[in-house]
DNA sequence: CCCTGATTCGC
DNA sequence: GCGAATCAGG
């Protein structure tokens, strides 16, 4: 595989989008993930657009016995976007969740994962819950993917209902905050129903 | 162990 | 330019 336009295209918008070297490199298929962020650093895309908590990387190399003469003047001025660039006009129709108005009913099954009720879950548990749908990414269920967490929030039959969408904890449907209210044990859920 | 991005360096 | 191997960290 090479890097086409159409691939560095893609590269770029899901990069750009926040997803993980890995996941763009499932979705373009035939390289790994670190082809994926070698071509992302090659491109200078580096940095994200917005936060980059980035801790930093090799902070290795010799710092002292550098034959290097010049310091070499880093020049990294241009880190703004111009513009995602012209999008082809075909495909533009990415939306997110159309919501046909508001109704009533609940659509079809319920293959969602159990809703526990406020009055069994522990206060610290809850509280926690609260915590994190705050921090929550608010994704709809068509951005829900293997790694993204799968807890329900609000109520299905309005447009307030989104899924949590963090970074589930490996194997777990959920992410470490929700699994934690998932999974509570027998013994602290006894004697807490009403 | 699962994952993340960063860097190096032979190709 | 490319990306596997490796590193450093969550």
């Amino acid at each position: 595989m090479s890097w086409t336009d159409e691939r560095v295209e893609l590269l770029k918008r899901m990069w750009n989008e926040g997803q993980s070297a890995s996941q763009i490199a499932k979705e373009l298929g035939g390289v790994t993930r670190n082809a994926v962020i070698g071509k992302v650093h090659r491109l200078g895309l580096s940095n994200r657009v917005g936060a980059a908590p980035s801790k930093a990387a090799k902070p290795e190399a010799a710092p002292a016995a550098e034959p290097e003469p010049a310091p070499a003047p880093v020049q990294e001025t241009k880190v703004e976007t111009p513009e995602v660039a012209s999008e082809k006009p075909e495909a533009r129709a990415a939306a997110p969740a159309p919501t046909p108005a508001r109704k009533p009913i609940i659509p079809a099954g319920q293959p969602l994962p159990p809703q526990p009720s406020a009055n069994e879950i522990s206060p610290e548990a809850l509280a926690s819950v609260r915590e994190v749908e705050k921090s929550a990414r608010k994704i709809g269920l068509m951005e829900l993917t293997e790694r993204t967490c799968k807890w329900p929030v609000g109520d299905p039959a309005t447009e307030d209902f989104w899924f949590c969408g963090l970074a589930v904890q490996p194997g777990k449907p959920y992410c470490e905050a929700h699994v934690g209210v998932a999974f509570q044990p027998m013994s602290s859920r006894r004697d807490r129903r009403r």
